[in-house]
DNA sequence: CCAATATGTGAGAGCTGCTAACTTTAGTCA
DNA sequence: TGACTAAAGTTAGCAGCTCTCACATATTGG
């Protein structure tokens, strides 16, 4: 009885399953899932295509999610997770309050969007329709957190002072417009290419050099 | 034969057909799209549901569009017609070359954005995987030509000037990504209430003030 | 006035989301 | 150890969707 070496969706499973029972099906499906909307869209996937792909039934993933949307709201929180672990890695590289860290951290986040443009995208398709989405609202919030504490950090401010939080703001509509912007015309369009680095650098030396924009 | 009144559906047809054929259901479907979107998201309507508020069987619309994709694309292309008169014309309202028409432009968008979240969101959602709709590709950069213009008439430079296309990106992503940001987290998160218009001619000016960043 | 064409209809194939009822496995406690 | 329970699979099936095909009906140019 192995069903599970191969299936006709031509794509091998992943682990095979360990007889009847799976072991780890929720997380596999969060991964085809990933892997399908990276390929087809945030709309070009079905459960059914991402059973297929974790070799069990169409009906097994409705033992670990209610829903079609909640399989994406798994998606999209495991992503933020991994977002928000590649922006704290990025500032831990650079000096606490340097403008290097905020640019850092503004690079993380354009290479989060780089390399998955479809779970990227869907991270920020998401929040409408899900407001009754608590975990995924805080996980948001602490992946802004990250940005408040490094501007607070380099304006040597505390983090719920209202400028910083104007300032974090302002550097994060930035990065987020150029990621988007960024993997809607790839390459194209605008200019030839821009180099990410020199760019944030010096955005975050325009919105938090002393003097700034009064 | 009047089964134009109204349909199971609930919602009235927006104009009764007139007999056996309709007359203009192209433009009708597309605003049926645009409503659906906005309401239940772009994953969030179907062909079937948007022909039966058009009032003709859900066979009809694929008399005037080959796919469901090429619906969507439709409906964009609409919305980036509309999106672009609303920058136009905000733009008019102002001197040429002032800031105020920067500023002007970039509330246009966020006020489209705000307006029709879904479909501001569906317009930048189908760049991927969409890349065969080169009038969609042509009208977007057109969108970003009326941003270049004004700026370029703001540093008194060439359009074709690499500074002032590199400004007119830079303004660019900060609006989109403010727009992105407002209508994700509306009203919530980071920080009480912005001021739109001070917000943009803060930005407008740390951009394309003289000697601004280098 | 009549073909040719554009635009409608209904039926239906094949997929999907999701539920219901059943089966198998794993864990728990007398 | 062994029966009970809960967790995690299964198959069967409904309703709804996309899209196609064959057919019906208006519109229109020659």
């Amino acid at each position: 009885m192995s069903k599970d070496t191969s299936r006709t969706d031509g794509t091998p499973t992943v682990t095979p399953k360990t007889g009847y029972h799976h072991g780890d099906l929720r997380a596999q499906l969060i991964a085809a899932v990933r892997d399908l909307v990276e390929a087809h869209g945030p709309d070009g996937f079905s459960v059914a295509q991402a059973a297929r792909r974790a070799g069990v039934s169409s009906a097994a993933p409705y033992k670990h999610f209610k829903d079609r949307p909640e399989i994406l709201r798994g998606v999209v929180s495991e992503a933020m997770d991994r977002l928000r672990a590649g922006m704290e890695a990025a500032a831990a590289a650079h000096p606490t309050g340097s403008l290097e860290a905020v640019a850092a951290i503004g690079l993380a986040y354009v290479d989060f969007a780089r390399a998955e443009p479809g779970v990227f995208r869907l991270v920020f398709s998401l929040t409408e329709g899900h407001e009754d989405a608590p975990d995924l609202q805080t996980k948001g919030e602490s992946c802004f957190g990250v940005v408040v504490q490094a501007v607070a950090a380099c304006l040597d401010q505390p983090p719920d002072d209202p400028h910083v939080q104007r300032n974090a703001y302002m550097l994060w509509s930035f990065v987020h417009g150029h990621s988007f912007l960024h993997i809607d015309m790839k390459t194209k369009v605008t200019m030839a290419r821009i180099d990410d680095w020199d760019y944030l650098m010096t955005i975050s030396r325009a919105i938090l050099a002393p003097g700034a924009q009064a």
